[in-house]
DNA sequence: AAAAATTTGGCCAGCGCTGTCATATACAGC
DNA sequence: GCTGTATATGACAGCGCTGGCCAAATTTTT
């Protein structure tokens, strides 16, 4: 319960000094003798103590995940992806739900920040898409990561994941033309989210290629949630013209389109194909099961720490990482839009 | 950037021990002392340092919270209410989910607890239903809450905080009773999970109440899921015999039962009441939006976080906290059973 | 074989706080 | 008032590790 790095010195025939190289992947530490202190550090189990570490390094083994998403599974599937990332590096990983209309949310996370010493952070929407939350911390020095909707890499955009919306919704959508499908409606998500936008812009630049033209009454904005879905999909299927087929800007819309489908007698996807995005579990407790775009989540969350893990370390090279690396999530076919079984 | 102890201690005109004091809400401070040191800290937002807090007290401000549940909502809410109870104590909550089918589960958590030197863990079913590792923590001296299904206290359940399945299905099925229906089928979850015993053994209890008896062929095992919910309402549904009511053992099963009947032409609640347990978001996003039972669980979670608290806290008194806090379920009645509006 | 480069050890300060114990101050009672 | 007890505060060492620095040992190069 309170092995030293001193025992593991000891064990390993070495001094304490040499031991902290090789905890610490110091360069100038000889193959074997790195071999001698690992496998004394497996023998005794030894745990490094990061209290200790961090106070005297000062600098933190952990990253924070700041979030306001009232999405569970998405916000699940992060931490995981984080964890991993954390679990691979030796880190530990902080998280901070927190509310993201406040007024003070830049103090409060600068806060956080400072009491646990993070060595830094990953965002997501909306915390991603705060611009005065990037500058304050780029001002204070605090390595961060933002996860956002987009599919150009700009040099404003420095240190982003990028979710390729654009591209995953064109995909939905040349799905949904090419089983023939003319008459497609759109159901939007939250305005505030870009997310909503960059999908809207995949879906109508596909109709555009094949020289389409979204119908106005057709394109409906709403919210990210299932009332949103019942409530839409029953006005556009009561009105005079009808789509034959609805693209609707998450799985929890889409579900709720498919309900109101069922309850008006509407066959799915015989009379109505719907689609939906996201992949979440909700796309596949559907009857029938949903037609998504898979995201991944969890590679993406990975993949934001791993590059946080890249700026926030004392890296000797002077090139700071600004990456931009694009997602773009997968369409995923199921029975919603076609009947192949 | 980086005020310490030393600052707020000249500020207030004390020392840094006292400073220290008032941090730890020690017993001996003087009001006014302990006010000036307040607004000191206030003043100069000074934010203690946690490796350093940990590594002096050899004792960390953190605990764990490991966890293997695919339910998100669940997790997210857990993870919500210790977090609450965290930031009040200032502690750190690391979450650690894993999966509880690993053959070195116990060793994992160990590792866990002695890396992070965490003040102790909360765990939720699967985990706080395995006796070895309850054995193992206690062994290890590590401090842990339970959170479980279970209506009466008993010694074996150490630091446990009960969650009352048992009542709060015997009010569901009183409700439905009440509402005149006698013949009522049970749709169950999974059963390595206790709480589905327990749930039906509520069920039962109040059906005998009334001097009625469960038909066995109402009583229908099953999974967790929303599919599990369709296939057996169906079932239910077609057979000659059918009940009145249904009572699921969780939203998600309770919201399948509503699908079938949708599809199979059943009004809700009219020719057919149904309830489901745990007042999920999924509960409100059927329609009609199903009765329930709420579970509050942020607020057991918070519970059991501080009474993690105060076991691994070195409080003088000698006597070990064995606390067994019962929380019950309340009735939620929504259209689903009634259509009282 | 000497010179140069690489690897390792020794030493010490100190990260920012808490535990222990000693001291100072308050509040009794007589 | 004064001693006695309870309470409030301070001084100091040290938690386990890292960083900096230089010297010593070892290896590699010329």
């Amino acid at each position: 319960m309170k092995i030293t790095i001193n025992d593991v010195a000891k064990l390993a025939g070495v001094s304490i000094k040499t031991v902290s190289r090789v905890m610490n992947n110091e360069p100038s530490v000889r193959k074997d003798t790195f071999d001698k202190v690992t496998a004394a550090m497996k023998q005794l189990q030894y745990q490094p103590n990061t209290a200790a570490r961090n106070l005297a390094s000062s600098r933190s083994y952990s990253i924070g995940y700041v979030y306001d998403n009232p999405n569970a599974y998405y916000v699940i599937e992060m931490q995981r992806g984080m964890l991993d990332a954390c679990r691979k590096h030796h880190y530990e990983l902080i998280i901070h739900p927190t509310n993201a209309q406040s007024p003070e949310i830049v103090q409060e996370v600068l806060e956080l920040v400072e009491r646990s010493r993070l060595a830094g952070l990953v965002l997501t929407p909306p915390f991603s898409e705060m611009p005065h939350l990037a500058e304050a911390l780029t001002e204070k020095e605090v390595a961060f990561v933002r996860i956002i909707s987009g599919s150009t890499p700009s040099p404003k955009l420095s240190n982003c994941v990028l979710v390729d919306d654009f591209t995953a919704a064109f995909k939905i959508t040349n799905h949904l033309l090419e089983l023939g499908h003319t008459d497609i409606a759109f159901l939007g998500g939250d305005e505030e989210h870009s997310s909503s936008g960059e999908r809207q812009a995949g879906f109508e630049a596909a109709l555009i290629k094949r020289g389409l033209k979204a119908k106005p009454e057709w394109v409906v904005a709403g919210r990210y949630s299932f009332e949103s879905g019942v409530a839409r999909a029953k006005a556009l299927m009561s009105a005079e013209n009808k789509p034959s087929a609805i693209f609707a800007c998450n799985d929890e819309i889409a579900a709720g389109a498919l309900f109101s489908a069922r309850l008006m007698n509407i066959s799915i996807p015989d009379q109505l194909a719907i689609a939906g995005f996201e992949n979440s579990p909700f796309s596949r407790q559907t009857w029938p099961p949903l037609t998504t775009a898979h995201q991944p989540n969890s590679t993406i969350a990975q993949y934001a720490a791993e590059l946080l893990f890249k700026c926030s370390k004392k890296t000797h090279n002077k090139a700071d990482v600004k990456q931009q690396t694009v997602f773009i999530p997968e369409l995923l076919v199921r029975e919603s839009t076609s009947s192949v079984t």
